[in-house]
DNA sequence: TCAACTTGTTAGAACCATCTAACTTACTTT
DNA sequence: AAAGTAAGTTAGATGGTTCTAACAAGTTGA
């Protein structure tokens, strides 16, 4: 019996929520994966074949032992590679949940073995890898400018090198300290950038976009 | 314009073939990827449409500009994943590129550039980061049993710590040093354990299993 | 208790990626 | 140049996942 990805993922929510709530209802998974109900009904009875749940008409769903080993490897590989990201790599924390949840599914178990072990490498307190590579991030990421920064990339403000009434500009434009922006494009030799700062669409010079150092997101 | 994952498959296989023999054909594709004919040319036909590709009917398939930097940049993430898979975590090559080939689809550009930068922390020749993972590693994969393992765990054969007439039998069964394994199933407590070797299904008790020293792949 | 609301079920449509099978075109060999 | 083989095309089937829409069952509160 394999699984589809559809079916694992569906499966992996059934077992989340029984974590925090107990009994299982399919409004529950519907509110977390964004799915219709029918097509969350649909998923439980292919789960139920499978007899990785128990669901009566009407009813609660409950997984069984099978359906629990399965889920929780599942989760194993969701978690490790969610905390990669967010604690290691330092991606925001609603984009490692989301690419976690893809890539769970894609990862080899003996890959995964090894990915483990490395993470486990990581956190061991006498290795200071950790530490260095923290160090080398914050270089890299400190450097950016947000002319270099590609259509779609996102990063947050971290100094603008501008005289007073250039800040003064920028500044009434929404361009401050602590920012988040996104380029939504730039012309062909980067001038003009167009970007989104707190919802405004905002065109900049290549010059002054120069001006303006970020952190990558 | 959002491509599938099946698509960015077809583009990624068409630009590699491209990179090696200057013109493709719809035949090349089938080899790489293992479609049939008719299944890559419905994707020809939709990756045409995006613009992507040109394709005369019977003819050559080019790739266009546009083309070429979407799948540089899927071919990119592909490259990345699977140094790390293979190089870093050392999981074996075919394993590192089915993974890489799975994974690239769904790696966010945001954790990639990350991830990107991870790696090239840690083969900076000044950071001995990578020496002491391996160094870690290799201490950790010599010390499984092959009792440990797991139904479709794959392992090689590392040393046998037995007396000889056990040795003797052990050999008899082609159970012998880099002899690669593989553990098909277990009964509840781990005894009998089945497993292939040479092609051959053995069941061992777990004592004996427990005499075997494996490598885990 | 019954009306209103929430939740669950079913049937069937749409979409996508793959396949088989029958066919057409292009290339190669003699 | 004709025949045979390799490659490409098309139509239609299948399987999987999601959706909408209509309906059924359960729950709640006045």
């Amino acid at each position: 019996m394999t699984l589809s990805h559809s079916l694992e993922d569906y499966l992996e929510a059934i077992w989340v929520i029984n974590q925090n709530k107990k009994v299982v209802r399919a409004k529950d998974i519907v509110d977390y994966l964004g799915y219709r109900v029918s097509s969350v009904n649909n998923a439980l009875k292919n789960l139920a074949k499978e007899g990785l749940i128990e669901h009566e008409r009407y009813g609660y769903i409950e997984i069984t032992e099978k359906g629990a080993n399965v889920a929780a490897e599942i989760y194993k590989k969701h978690e490790t590679l969610e905390l990669f990201f967010a604690d290691v790599l330092h991606v925001d924390e609603e984009t490692a949940a989301r690419d976690a949840c893809n890539i769970e599914h894609y990862i080899s178990d003996s890959t995964f073995r090894r990915f483990s072990e490395f993470i486990e490498f990581l956190k061991k307190e006498n290795s200071n890898c950790y530490e260095e590579w923290r160090k080398y991030a914050e270089n890299k990421g400190g450097k950016m400018k947000l002319s270099q920064l590609k259509p779609g990339q996102k990063g947050v403000i971290k100094s603008i090198e501008a005289n007073e009434s250039m800040k003064q500009r920028f500044n009434s434009m929404g361009i401050l300290q602590g920012e988040p922006v996104e380029i939504i494009k730039k012309a062909p030799l980067g001038d003009p950038v167009m970007l989104n700062v707190k919802n405004y669409q905002i065109s900049l010079r290549k010059t002054e976009a120069e001006m303006i150092n970020v952190e990558v997101v």
